[in-house]
DNA sequence: AGAAATCAGTACCATTTTGGTCCGGTATTG
DNA sequence: CAATACCGGACCAAAATGGTACTGATTTCT
């Protein structure tokens, strides 16, 4: 279904609860409550989450986490780079050799393009719009910006 | 790596070949030998195609299968959905149930959003521009085209 | 101190999806 | 009627995914 995987979309929930107690640091068990998923589940997610530099994390007691930026300054493309890696759309745009004529069919050029295109798309996403639940126009704004970084 | 599945990578490599010779019907054997890959598997693509109604199918001798439309008239959304169903980035755009918060996180809402404006960057891109090889921009052209179709 | 709370890291397993193959059936050609 | 070539399934092995558990490290509070 050309998805994100499932742990993906969670990591957007998550961080969306997170975003939505800017002040407070939030333990894993009160943010799964919020987030109506399961505590190992989250936690995972808050681990990857922290590694890409995310979320800042707290530990001992009253530990917890927090966003380690505000929501306007991170984005659905952020998000989703720290859960499934770098935005490609196909594998053959990192490791080819399984077809030595696409040099001459070209595919991976498009898909090299379309792949950039859909990153500028994500990045003009971000979670401060995802809290408010309102999207202003993500692909009016985000998509011109598409191939400026691609 | 929110890509494509192999498949659908070989689909298009699949058909651009079938697009480079728009005037004959070519057996399984001779696309899969120019397209580098193995027969049953061009096989299983060219059904999955076939049933999109992206290819004509020939039986008998000298059958084969050719282009049901113009390479211009093609797109990669085209394709990407003949092999992966309909474009939508969750499954909780379709089937929701395991997270009764998102009416207050609102995180589907932007998720359908971002799906809606990458089938119009896919939407953007045809076969007739990856059989060219020079892709024309598809962002700058497609992107705007996706918050009318999304 | 010492106990409790909380994150960190890793390893593990069950399920699902994916990639790939094969076989019997049908249609077309000559 | 025989050869060619698509059609429609079923089928299987391998990989990815989702989810869980366990052990360790760090901080706070008593």
């Amino acid at each position: 279904m050309l998805r994100v995987s499932r742990l993906t979309d969670y990591a957007t929930v998550v961080m969306t609860c997170i975003a939505a107690h800017p002040a407070d640091v939030l333990s894993t068990a009160q943010i799964a409550e919020e987030a109506r998923l399961e505590l190992p589940t989250v936690s995972k997610l808050l681990k990857l989450l922290g590694h890409a530099g995310l979320v800042e994390s707290f530990r001992g007691v009253n530990g917890g986490y927090r966003l380690a930026r505000p929501a306007e300054a991170i984005s659905l493309a952020d998000i989703v780079e720290a859960m499934e890696g770098p935005i490609g759309m196909t594998e053959c745009s990192v490791a080819q050799g399984h077809c030595d004529r696409q040099s001459q069919c070209g595919v991976s050029e498009s898909w090299r393009s379309v792949s950039g295109a859909i990153g500028g798309v994500l990045r003009g996403m971000t979670l401060a719009q995802m809290l408010a639940g309102r999207p202003t126009a993500p692909a009016t704004d985000a998509a011109p910006a598409a191939q400026a970084n691609a």
